[in-house]
DNA sequence: ACAAACCGGTTTGTGTTGCAAACCAAACCA
DNA sequence: TGGTTTGGTTTGCAACACAAACCGGTTTGT
């Protein structure tokens, strides 16, 4: 197993971020700085409550904020990442780029 | 979200091998050709529940076999990976490194 | 003006996991 | 003979993913 260092540390990956609904979310908001609830509805085909689900775990985890606006007399709800949680996306990306690239 | 075609499809990866304990059970296989349940036991610091749970996993799956022989007066059980669960492997690890690529 | 439908979510209920502790049978040890 | 180690399996529980049901407010239809 001379290639296999990391595979333990692996089993230790953040796991908020793995799960891959979360991970996708994570991903639009590095992408777009800042999406709406439908728009990620939409863009990752979810239903409503997991969405509401996933966000709140990830709000917990401080890795998103959620800002609430009025918008043409609805209300709007953003998302984007804070700096915590911009970091361990990267984080957990390049985790998971190493441990792959050693079993190539 | 012009780069971000395929993040949907990531919310439906292989769930039996995107865990991380069992990813890293797969992937030892894949280096090992097989191991037994001590081995994996150690190299990967888990419990002896949990691992057998995982393998359980594994095995409904599909994914990997189990095979128990007599060792010096005592069982010793072996897995080793099927071939459906070598491509299954290989699948996953290319789709992943396809999703963080996007994301560089 | 009143109801029906819709919008943008939140709360609730349920089945599925991940996990470690407890357990177990067979072998070995004293 | 009784206790310990080896090599696991079973049990019990907390956390989780998910969708259905719900909800306050808004627009549409009549």
């Amino acid at each position: 197993m001379a290639r296999s260092e990391g595979l333990r540390e692996h089993t230790e990956v953040d796991r908020v971020i793995h799960d891959p609904v979360r991970f996708a979310i994570m991903a639009c908001l590095s992408l777009l700085e800042s999406a709406d609830f439908l728009f990620l509805l939409q863009e990752l085909s979810l239903t409503k409550g997991n969405l509401a689900q996933h966000i709140n775990k990830l709000e917990e985890s401080g890795f998103v904020t959620v800002e609430k606006v009025i918008r043409e007399k609805r209300t709007h709800t953003m998302y984007r990442l804070t700096p915590s949680g911009r970091a361990a996306f990267s984080d957990y990306r390049r985790s998971m780029q190493r441990v792959l690239e050693k079993l190539a």
